[in-house]
RNA sequence: GUGAGCGUGGUUCAGUUGGUUAGAACACCGGGUUGUGACCUCGGAGAUCGUGGGUUCAAGUCCCAUCGCUCACCCCA
């Protein structure tokens, strides 16, 4: 046998067994998009390189070590969504159509970090951004209709909420942060005391115990925002409250990204070992226009598919996953077969799930394909039956089996037996 | 980039101090019902034990190297 080709490190296939959990998330994702007014964009998965570097940030993580680029070329895999969807927004002009687009995509991202449990190179994101309005209903109502999907997918999830303040205020909180870090740098871990030159705001979030001791004293961001800011804030937190969202405050949270200002927001759970968070985002008002686009201020969250899925496997009322067919015909001999494959693909041709197998196994293997299959209904056509112009019809879950009759007219034959499998697949729904 | 753990049929694993033809469960195929699934029962097929080298009379087992995977750090969805 010659050597396998496997897939690369960090790239998953998503087998047929785990689309029903997929397609969950996605369909009750799309359903609650609709309910908001939201519409969908879709975007290439390659971009200028530039294009990360000016909104990501040249200096973060992703930009600097995690991007898949082509650089002969000049281009990247997208490592996110929003500043694909802004480049599209900017370079077609959407705001000229509405004062505020609500925008959704769904699709891979790519970052070339080590994968490790509900982490990988190649993931999928469900991505929300509002564009053209400041106010923080915006922003509430953002982080409401994430915690919606994750209601209606049934998982549990803490929503932490933070203001990293604006270009006004952000510089003077930082340079009390770093007067208060300057004073006790000898008992920062190794990386943070890198961080408190670099990246001071990210020591705030180093999940070292010693660290998070001395950092519980820290100056707190909210205790520097300015009249604006504050307001916002405020205000983000009251239309929470109107809209019963519940929420902690964490003023240590920072996000990796930096083109966020004002709120940011995480979707947390425990249940995914090292990674918390299942959705994050915030608000990036000066972006677009730092991107060319006209100054319009905007909102945007995003969900990681798989580790959605992760927490949808583990719980213990799953996704049950839809059935290969609802009609199997079972065929006995050649002049059975004859008449079943022309049923089968008149039915699929009237919009019947219907299964049949052509390799002329015993009819119990032909049984065990079609329970293999979930099909609710098993047509038996054999010699006997069709001498008289009929064939059996088995309903699998109550075992019960009648006599079809089989007119010439293969349409009929159709309508009746869409009507009976319609029939038994909604009394067993209630 | 750093660290730890693990590589045995399709999947999950067992394999004792190295010792004959490497086992099981699930899955798959077939029989028990010459025309009836899911349950039961019997049988069958399926493994270069990740790869290369070494030690030994003898290596899945010990040693070295290499590749791969997983988890964690980092960072993030």
């Amino acid at each position: 046998m010659l050597l396998k080709i496997k897939a690369i490190n960090g790239f998953k296939d998503i087998l047929p067994e785990d689309i029903a959990i997929w397609r969950t998330i996605e369909t009750v994702c799309r359903d609650i998009f609709a309910r908001h007014a939201f519409r969908e964009i879709r975007l290439p998965i390659l971009e200028k390189t530039e294009l990360f570097a000016r909104s990501i940030g040249e200096a973060t993580d992703i930009v600097e070590k995690e991007m898949y680029t082509f650089t002969d070329k000049k281009i990247t895999m997208r490592p996110e969504a929003t500043a694909s969807l802004l480049r599209s927004f900017i370079e077609h002009g959407l705001h000229v159509s509405r004062p505020i687009q609500k925008l959704f995509t769904v699709g891979p991202m790519f970052r070339h970090e080590r994968p490790q449990k509900g982490r990988l190179r190649q993931f999928h994101q469900i991505d929300a951004e509002v564009i053209g309005g400041s106010e923080p209903q915006i922003d509430a109502e953002l982080m409401a209709m994430g915690q919606m999907m994750l209601n209606e997918l049934g998982l549990d999830a803490s929503l932490e909420i933070n203001s990293l303040g604006c270009r006004e205020c952000r510089p003077s909180f930082r340079s009390a942060l770093v007067a208060f870090l300057d004073k006790s740098q000898d008992k920062l871990c190794d990386n943070c005391k890198r961080r408190s030159t670099t990246n001071p705001l990210r020591v705030l979030d180093c999940k070292k115990q010693s660290c998070r001791d001395l950092v519980a004293d820290a100056p707190s961001i909210l205790d520097h925002l300015c009249d604006e800011c504050d307001t916002h804030f405020k205000q983000v937190q009251h239309y929470l409250d109107l809209f019963s969202v519940r929420y902690t405050l964490n003023h240590f949270m920072v996000r990796g990204l930096d083109y966020y200002c004002r709120t940011t927001f995480e979707f947390l759970t425990g249940d995914l070992g090292a990674q918390a968070a299942i959705g994050a985002g915030g608000r990036y008002d000066g972006l677009i226009e730092q991107l060319g686009g006209p100054p319009l201020p905007a909102v945007g969250f995003a969900m990681g598919i798989e580790r959605l899925s992760l927490l949808l496997q583990n719980k213990a009322d799953g996704v049950t996953p839809e059935p290969e067919s609802d009609i199997f015909i079972a065929v006995l001999g050649e002049r059975a077969e004859q008449t079943g494959s022309k049923l089968a693909n008149a039915l699929r041709a009237k919009g019947g799930r219907c299964g049949i197998d052509y390799s002329g196994r015993s009819l119990k293997a032909q049984m065990k394909i079609a329970n293999r299959n979930r099909a609710r209904l098993v047509l038996i056509i054999g010699e006997q039956e069709l001498d008289k112009g009929e064939a059996i019809l088995r309903d699998m879950q109550t075992q019960e089996q009648s006599s079809f009759t089989l007119k010439s007219n293969i349409a009929e034959n159709c309508t009746e037996l869409l009507k009976i499998s319609a029939n038994v697949l909604t009394t067993t729904e209630l």
